[in-house]
DNA sequence: TTACTTTGTGTCATTTTAACACTTTCAAAT
DNA sequence: ATTTGAAAGTGTTAAAATGACACAAAGTAA
C-alpha cells in the first residue's frame, strides 16, 4: 500500500496534465462563459480556468475542484469535452512567462483535459467575490481570442453542448428553478444559434410534458406576466422509459 | 529553438499520458474490435492496444502511430472519445507486472486518451501477420472483460459510434468500396443494436442519394444477386450545403 | 387613457415515419 | 430438367410530426 502510494505520487501534482473547465452561463439573452483576467502584460487578456491535476484525484474530480475554487460552487453539471495537447499549444513567449509565474514547477508538455459546466449565472457574481483571481462573464459571440489554444478548446465545448440539449434536458442547469417558456426558448436559441418558431417550440415541450406549470407568474414586468414552469424530472424519466431518444431539434 | 526542444522533452515518452484505441471492423454480420492478447498468465487476457505517447507528437498523431504500429493501416478514419484516468486504474497486481514487462519505465499515474477507428476487416487479417503483438479481432456482444478500465473505454466508443453515424457518413469506412444495400442495413443496425426495417431503411438512404449503383452485381451467391453501390462523396457534399444535420435514425 | 411590450394561442398543408407481404433471381441439390 | 432454399427487391397507407403563419390579452409607464 505504501508502495502503491509511491508509484502514484499521490498528493502531488501531476506536471503533464491540467483541466481547464468552459463554464457556460445564460443571462436570459445569451449564451456566456466564465473566464480568467490575467492583467494587460500578457498576450490575450482571457483564458479559461484550468490547473494541473492531483495524482491522487480523477479527472472528474479534478473539473470539479477547477470549478469550485473559482466559484466556490458544488454539485454542478460537468461534462467531458475531450483531450486537447499539441507540443506547441503554448505557442507565445508571454504565455510562457505567465505558466511559469502560477505554477511552481518548469512547464512541461502538458495535455489538458477539457470540461464544460452549467451554471446559473445569478450563482456567481464575480464582482462580488473576494477570490485572487479576477474572474468575469463574457458573452460568447464576443469571443474571438483566448490564451494557448482554448479558443479550440470553447468551440468544441460549444458543439458539444449544442449536440448534447438536443437530446437531453440539461439546459435547466442553466435557469432558475423557476423559469417562463420564453426564458426556455431563448436558451435554445442561443444554444443551436438557431431562430426557433415560438408556437412550435411551445408546443413541442409542452407535448413531452417535462415541465409543470406552477401557480405563480412574473411580477412587476411592465407586460403581460408570463407564466412560471418548473423542470419535471419524474415525467423526463418516464419519457426516457418509453424510449425517448431526442428531442428533435 | 533547442531551449524548447529540451523543455519538451521531444522524442521522449511521456510517462503520464497515454493512447488507446477501439478499432472497430464489420464482417457483414456483426460489428468487431481488434484485441490484444496478452497471454494467459495475466488477469484478463484482452486489451485494447494502445501505448504511451511521446512528447513530439500530438494526440491524433499517437493514436495513429498506435493503429499503424499495430495493422500497417495509415489514412484511417479515427476519432477521440475522451480522456480516462482514475488514479486506480491498474487495478490489479498482474496487470502492473505485465506493464512493467513491456515499458522501460515504472509505472506511474498514467491518464489515456482513447480513441476510436473504423478499418475494413479485410485490409487486417490477424492471421497472416507476423507483428509480435497477437491480435485477434472480436465479436463487441461477445467482450464481457478487458485489462485496466478498457471496458469503460469500448463502451463509451460504442456510444460514440452509435451518435456519430447519426449524423455523418461515417459507416462506409467500414465496408468495402463497393457493397450492397443489405451490408449497409446490417451494419446500422450492428452499430444501433436495433431493427431497422429494411423498405424504410433503403428507401431513406435512396433518397438522400449519397449512394450510386454501379453496373455490377454480386457473383456467386445461392441466391438473386445483389446491386452493388459506391458512397457519393460529392452528393453528400450536397446534402451538408443545403443544412442536412442527420439521417433520422 | 393611451402607448408600449411581451405573452399566449390554433389551424392547415406538407413531410416524414412506421407497419406490412409477396415476387424475383440465382446456385445447389436431386 | 426440376425443385428447393435463400436473400433481393419493391409500394401503399394511416398516423404523426413539422413548418409556416397573425392577432388578442395583460400588464406597466407615461
Amino acid at each position: 500500500m505504501e508502495k502503491v502510494d509511491k508509484i502514484f505520487q499521490n498528493k502531488e501534482l501531476n506536471p503533464n496534465v491540467s483541466v481547464d473547465c468552459v463554464i457556460f452561463g445564460f443571462d436570459f439573452e445569451k449564451l456566456n462563459v466564465l473566464l480568467i483576467d490575467r492583467g494587460s502584460n500578457v498576450g490575450p487578456r482571457l483564458a479559461l480556468p484550468g490547473n494541473l491535476i492531483y495524482n491522487s484525484e480523477n479527472l472528474n474530480q479534478a473539473g470539479s475542484r477547477v470549478l469550485d475554487e473559482l466559484t466556490g460552487l458544488k454539485n454542478i453539471y460537468l461534462e467531458q469535452v475531450g483531450a486537447f495537447g499539441d507540443p506547441d499549444r503554448i505557442n507565445n513567449k508571454s504565455d510562457q512567462e505567465w505558466l511559469k509565474s502560477i505554477r511552481a514547477e518548469p512547464t512541461a508538455r502538458v495535455i489538458t483535459v477539457a470540461y464544460f459546466s452549467l451554471v446559473k449565472m445569478a450563482d456567481y457574481l464575480p464582482q462580488a467575490s473576494s477570490f485572487a483571481k479576477t474572474a468575469e462573464w463574457v458573452s460568447v459571440n464576443e469571443i474571438t481570442e483566448l490564451a494557448f489554444d482554448h479558443i479550440d478548446i470553447l468551440n468544441a465545448a460549444k458543439g458539444k453542448l449544442k449536440e448534447k440539449i438536443k437530446t437531453q434536458p440539461i439546459g435547466f442547469n442553466l435557469l432558475p428553478e423557476k423559469f417562463t417558456l420564453s426564458q426556455l426558448h431563448r436558451l435554445y436559441e442561443s444554444i443551436l444559434e438557431k431562430p426557433l418558431d415560438k408556437r412550435n417550440f411551445r408546443r413541442k415541450i409542452q407535448k413531452l410534458d417535462i415541465v409543470t406549470s406552477i401557480k405563480e407568474k412574473q411580477r412587476g414586468v411592465p407586460h403581460k406576466p408570463s407564466q412560471l414552469f418548473i423542470f419535471n424530472q419524474e415525467k423526463y424519466q418516464l419519457l426516457t422509459e418509453t424510449g425517448f431518444d431526442n428531442f428533435g431539434f
